[in-house]
DNA sequence: CGATGGTGGTTCCTTTTGGTAACTGACCCC
DNA sequence: GGGGTCAGTTACCAAAAGGAACCACCATCG
C-alpha cells in the first residue's frame, strides 16, 4: 500500500464519475461552458465536430447530474442558454488538474508507445 | 474566464488520457495493482467480473502506454508478473483526486438527479 | 407565400465495446 | 494418457455509442 486513501470504495466512485464524463463529448462541453454561458446554437458551433443527437443528449446528461443550468428564456424565438454550475466549476478544475498530469507526462507516454511498437516480439 | 490555464490544449490531454482511463477496467486494474504486483489470474480473481479477454486487452493498453510493466518468467507453469510503473504510480494519485472530488459531491451529484428525475416536465 | 433560423426530437445505420466460449501448448500429477 | 494449471488467443455475438439525416414548431424576413 503505497497511498493512503486508495480504497476500493474511492475508485468505484471514479468510475462513476469516468462514465459520466469519460464520454467523447462532455469534456469537451464543460470546458467550452468554462469561458461563459452559451446557447444550444453556439455550443454546437463551438465545439466541432458534435452533431446535435449527441449535444442535446450530453448537455441532458449534464444537467441531471447538476453540472448545467439550462435556463428558458420564453421569448420569440426560444432561447436557451447553457451554463456551468458551482459544481460544474469544481469538476471543471478537478478534470484540468487530470489535464496536467496528461501535459506532463505526455512525453513518457508517447516514448513508451514507440517503444513497445518497436519491440521484436513478445517473446 | 474563470480558471486560468484552462485552454483548448489542455483539454484535449485531458480527452486523450480519457480515452485510455475512461474504458470499463482499466481504472480498476490500476488501482487493484497499486497496492503490490499481481499475476495473471491473481487479477483475475482480484477484479470480479472482467473476462480473460478484457483483462489481456486492458493490461496490453496499459503496458504499451508505459502504466504497467509486465515481467515474464520462464518457468513450468507459465509466470507473468504485472506491476505498475512510477507513471502508473502517479496516474494512479491523479485519479484518486478524481475519486475524492466524486466522494466529496456524490450527494450533490445524487440530490440533482433525484430533482431532475422528479421534475413534472421540462415545461 | 416560401425561406430561414433556433431548439430540439426521432429514426436509421455503422462502429465500437465488451462478454462467452472454445481452443492452444507446455508442463505436471496420477 | 486423462485432467489440471497458467496465460493467453480466436471466433462469434449482443449491446451501446455515436453519426447522418430528416421531422416539427414557430416566428420573423423578404
Amino acid at each position: 500500500m503505497q497511498l493512503t486513501g486508495v480504497d476500493a470504495e474511492r475508485m468505484c466512485f471514479a468510475r462513476q464519475i469516468m462514465d459520466r464524463v469519460g464520454d467523447k463529448w462532455s469534456i469537451a462541453i464543460v470546458h467550452t461552458l468554462g469561458r461563459d454561458t452559451l446557447r444550444f446554437t453556439e455550443l454546437k458551433r463551438a465545439i466541432d465536430g458534435i452533431s446535435q443527437r449527441m449535444l442535446t443528449a450530453t448537455l441532458r446528461g449534464l444537467e441531471r447530474d447538476g453540472l448545467v443550468e439550462r435556463t428558458v428564456h420564453p421569448v420569440v424565438p426560444p432561447r436557451v442558454d447553457y451554463r456551468l454550475t458551482e459544481l460544474g466549476l469544481t469538476l471543471l478544475g478537478t478534470v484540468c488538474e487530470l489535464a496536467n498530469w496528461a501535459v506532463n507526462h505526455a512525453d513518457e507516454i508517447a516514448g513508451a508507445r514507440a517503444d513497445y511498437d518497436a519491440r521484436p516480439d513478445t517473446a
